[in-house]
DNA sequence: CCGAGATACATTGACAGGAGAGGTATTGCG
DNA sequence: CGCAATACCTCTCCTGTCAATGTATCTCGG
């Protein structure tokens, strides 16, 4: 019970949001500095990742572009748009109530 | 984007343990001081609250017994078992330390 | 040069929790 | 009598996460 896969439900678009808010990136480095941020308690999963991607492109809040590697593996970068950059404002205004009202039904004291 | 719903998701169940925690309630009165608790922002669903409850009881957190009304509805009365009352304390402290992560992740000093 | 591991992206299908919609029954009040 | 409040319950759908699986490139040791 209250595994990571449910507590992540709800959190993984601003998460990827707030990596996005520091400047562009793509989905490799994304899962690592996630892994680091962490403290390396959390491992997003390829599959989540990439679907959480899509989501967030259909909805108009990042866009992407394949990056021009000369060697390597392609790369297929994320940028965020305005509406992205509003709505990871407004999902940090959130959490801030949400945190205080999931610790007090909690019966904690914050 | 980041409805209640996935919010709630991983909550629930120390929400209804917390509520025991002070003491045997019924699924009705629960609601309300949920309600309550949350300043009138988190409402549980019927739905979610009596799932819950089978979900919390066939995994021993919880027990159910009929409350022995002279008038009235009749109401099903719940009880933390042991395990249920080390389950709420753990839940507890796996939440300070997703909290502290998530807010860390979504780039907040906390 | 060959195999293993790291880098990098992507999809399919299953699973589980939350909730909309619907149902039952009792009591009390206007 | 009708309606609101109290009180319980379940069927079905939706959606986000993830295990499993697949592709391709590059680097490095042996």
């Amino acid at each position: 019970m209250l595994n990571a896969s449910d507590i992540l439900r709800g959190y993984t678009d601003t998460i990827i949001l707030a990596q996005l808010s520091k400047g562009d990136s793509y989905g490799y480095v994304i899962s690592r500095s996630v892994l680091e941020a962490s403290g390396g308690e959390l491992q997003l999963k390829e599959a989540t990742l990439y679907t959480t991607f899509r989501r967030l492109e259909a909805a108009g809040m990042i866009e992407s572009y394949w990056g021009d590697e000369q060697a390597g593996a392609r790369r297929r970068y994320y940028r965020l748009t305005e509406a992205g950059r509003r709505l990871y404002e407004e999902n940090k205004a959130d959490w801030r109530r949400y945190r205080a009202m999931i610790s007090a039904l909690f019966g904690m004291e914050e």
